[in-house]
DNA sequence: AATAATTATTCCATATATGGGAAAATAGAT
DNA sequence: ATCTATTTTCCCATATATGGAATAATTATT
């Protein structure tokens, strides 16, 4: 059996003080538990590493040889330590974010650059996937998620809710006309987010009606950014994020359709795994997130 | 506090194993107290250093920094450790033996070239004093010392008996005859051991009558190899130790004075600070010297 | 020379840790 | 769908460690 590392350490700090008291009071252990502690590693090793009496202590051969290499052992362990707590105080290393696609350039850029403004010893690594991660095997500090979340072992933290937006171009509607209802989507062209195998639905609600309709997109892709910019080119009507399209809307270049019929709201939030023992950085970001995301998208909220 | 390094021990070996359960079984610790173990040195350090669930472990950022110094450190304590074993497997290194002055040439030099004649790799160092040695301050392994132990946390393992034996020059006896009495002895020449502050006293039994005499010698000197060679040469009388003299009276260079009174038998005693770890040569050397002692020196007994 | 202070060891009542097993949840293999 | 393996957490009887006191020895002080 190996000996008992923590016995070895007070071995080690008995021959830097020269003395089993002045040990013991320097690391608040009782003499007793250091004259045990020792007599129990040479037991185990079946060596005398000291010669002592009252008053008198002496490494033996041996004992010098095996402290040299003691020293130098928990010398490397202590400075491991002392890396860790140093590297938690000074708030640096590389933060992996997970985001899902479209909201990286308009809400966590932005995001990320201020938060690296304020801590500039931060390496940021962000990966735009639309799969619900893995936190171990990806290898993700902190995934940004829509809607709710499902993993019971996570801890999702919400950031803001807002809600999806029927948007198009005015130039489409001088064309084709204002659909009046929900089951006339089907017969104008939509441009869609995702489609890869399967038609899109939208799910609409007035009131407390509740309309489902399913359409099949001209153009499809799985990226807010190029959806936006077929929309504002007039290629069809879109459901898009407030968050992206806000500023759209704002500026004219896009207007809603059928503004009554509104798309639940979701929520974006901040997914991590778990709180106990979080990484300084993650815990920082996290806090970040919370305190700046409505500042930074003030299109939430519409 | 410094955290529990038997549990950093228990994290290096999860790391190694990529597995709490092949750690467990490998190290024949049982798999709740392994994941209780790493928890806890998460917490102390206030990092965590795994993420983890069935089936998938991988260090964080922090915890492959850690547990690179971790391992370093382990590796040269568990090297100090193996030397140990190792050293104490081949019979290597320094004994250290405190000898009084006028046994070490002729007894314990051909001892201890016997010894290492059967272990090549041990040296020997002999500290040739009249002190009783201080074990731990003057850094002595193993004692050859005249006499009864008074040190109670030292154990005494007698080797020979013998005595001392009043000795003259046949030429010194043609000059000056032979004394008949003890009392006569202060009138005679006389060589004695010692005598730096104080004369010197010897105390001799005949039957059970006891008769102890002060005397003066006109040579003194702490060597009996010295009182040998002027006893030789017919400068006097002189009280020798058998194991030094039986050579010479063998010879008929020199011959025993009032062979019916007689020194008090003394013993030749190896003495070291307990059994308890003894280093295996200072162990070896101690047995040895009880099975080789009589057969090189039979003047023991006289 | 006597006394006081300090040191190291040992013992034991008490405190704490451990081992082992079970349960629950997850994930990969069959 | 089922089986097997892994990890975490909890529980508790038992084992072990601990802290304080007593003891003996040594050195410093008076």
């Amino acid at each position: 059996m190996s000996p008992d590392l923590n016995a070895m350490a007070l071995f080690v700090r008995v021959v830097e003080h020269q003395s089993f008291s002045a040990a013991s009071r320097r690391l608040g252990v009782p003499i007793s538990t250091v004259s045990r502690k020792v007599a129990e590693l040479e037991k185990a090793l079946g060596v005398r590493l000291l010669e002592r009496s009252t008053r008198k202590l002496r490494l033996t051969e041996l004992g010098q040889d095996y402290y040299a290499y003691c020293r130098r052992g928990l010398e490397e362990i202590e400075t491991g330590t002392l890396m860790l707590s140093e590297r938690q105080a000074e708030i640096s290393g590389t933060l992996r974010l997970s985001v899902p696609p479209g909201l990286a350039d308009r809400l966590i850029v932005p995001l990320v650059s201020a938060f690296q403004a304020e801590y500039a010893a931060v390496t940021v690594r962000i990966l735009i996937t639309e799969r619900e991660v893995d936190f171990i095997q990806d290898a993700v500090d902190l995934a940004l998620r829509v809607g709710e979340l499902k993993d019971s072992n996570l801890v999702a933290r919400p950031l803001i809710r807002y809600r999806h937006i029927l948007v198009v171009a005015p130039a489409y509607l001088d064309a084709f006309g204002m659909p009046e209802h929900p089951r006339d989507l089907p017969t104008h062209r939509m441009i869609t987010f995702g489609g890869w195998f399967d038609d899109v639905s939208l799910k609409l609600v007035r009131n407390s009606s509740v309309h489902t309709v399913k359409v099949e997109g001209v153009l499809a892709l799985n990226d807010y950014a190029g959806v936006l910019c077929a929309t504002e080119a007039g290629q069809g009507i879109a459901e898009i994020p407030s968050i992206i399209c806000g500023e759209a809307l704002r500026d004219g270049r896009l207007v809603e359709v059928m503004p009554d019929w509104r798309f639940p709201s979701t929520s974006l939030s901040a997914v991590y795994p778990g709180n106990r023992n979080l990484s300084r950085i993650v815990r920082l970001f996290k806090d970040y997130c919370v305190e700046q995301v409505n500042v930074l998208s003030p299109y939430a909220g519409i």
